[in-house]
DNA sequence: ACGATTTATATCGATTTCAATATATTATTG
DNA sequence: CAATAATATATTGAAATCGATATAAATCGT
């Protein structure tokens, strides 16, 4: 079927796993997953004026109270820059708004205006409607392992940025 | 386990999935690693003057001798302009080249220069230490039903842009 | 308690992305 | 076979992203 592995594919027992032909490999169907995903909501989210990142950012404000900016970036894994402009026009937009901490003054409580809870409602109501399209017949067991797979996935990942890969 | 859905758990037989907590849905998680694996590799390949997604066409063009540009956006699922200004800018940089089809005078033919098949070589070679790392522990039995699982998701995707969601 | 380091966020300039539209070519249909 | 629709790619202009750096506040070491 389709074309099999790249390369030598019965090497004799060795420890590292061969690199696999690109649309086998996870972190490129993930790519795939994702982008797919911006191609079908991006359309959906637009009528609110935000897209699918913009989106999960509000999400996120509503479902901690307030969070640092820092907060944010953890949680987004993107560059804290490019959150910083996300959370800037969040707040030209009147979605978001941002306080000193008492405690740190180098860092913002940032949380949703009324107009921004709002929209974030309705951008958890799209992506619900998503979510039913495409796990509803996933059952429980087999949505635990994907999430588990996934979350596996992602302590590799994290756990090898500190590690020497240069 | 750990925490539990955010909502009403306990809803009768309800067939539609209850929209989960942010951090529980595999669309945000899939976000996550997307996000997390570009933050990694996008420092290795800058020194070969490409990024996470310029090495995933070079290596596309790597495993067929020949693509149209419209097999690219499929692969990569990106918006055709996106990958249409990559390739132009490839084809600036010498990586790549374009020949007018025989058959179709409406799609080009694109392929790797010499040039570009070494530096497409040199990506994969990155893709190999990082892909070791985050499955060299994995058995086969656990990478395949990653993938499986992955695979179903983006059936599950594919299959929803066509559908009603407007 | 002072200088050096670390941490948190913002800003800057360049590049990339996106959606929309244009252009050119092939298919279809009446 | 002309007119219309569909397909493949490029271009355009605005906006978002990224890496690097700046700014400012807190922490640490001495």
């Amino acid at each position: 079927m389709t074309s099999a592995a790249t390369k030598t594919s019965a090497a004799a027992g060795s420890s590292k796993a061969t690199l696999p032909e690109l649309s086998r490999r996870p972190t490129f169907i993930v790519h795939q997953l994702n982008a797919e995903l911006a191609r079908i909501c991006n359309p959906l989210f637009r009528r609110l004026h935000v897209d699918l990142i913009t989106s999960r950012i509000l999400v996120i404000l509503l479902e901690r109270q307030h969070a640092y900016v820092g907060d944010v970036v953890e949680m987004m894994a993107l560059p804290q820059s490019t959150v910083s402009h996300q959370i800037k026009r969040l707040m030209n937009a009147g979605l978001v708004e941002r306080r000193a901490d008492a405690a740190d003054n180098r860092v913002y409580v940032v949380s949703l205006t009324r107009k921004g809870r709002q929209v974030a409602e309705e951008c958890n109501a799209i992506s619900e409607r998503i979510y039913a399209e495409v796990f509803g017949e996933f059952d429980a067991a087999e949505l635990d392992a994907l999430i588990r797979n996934l979350e596996t996935m992602g302590a590799k990942l994290k756990s090898l940025k500190a590690s020497a890969l240069d």
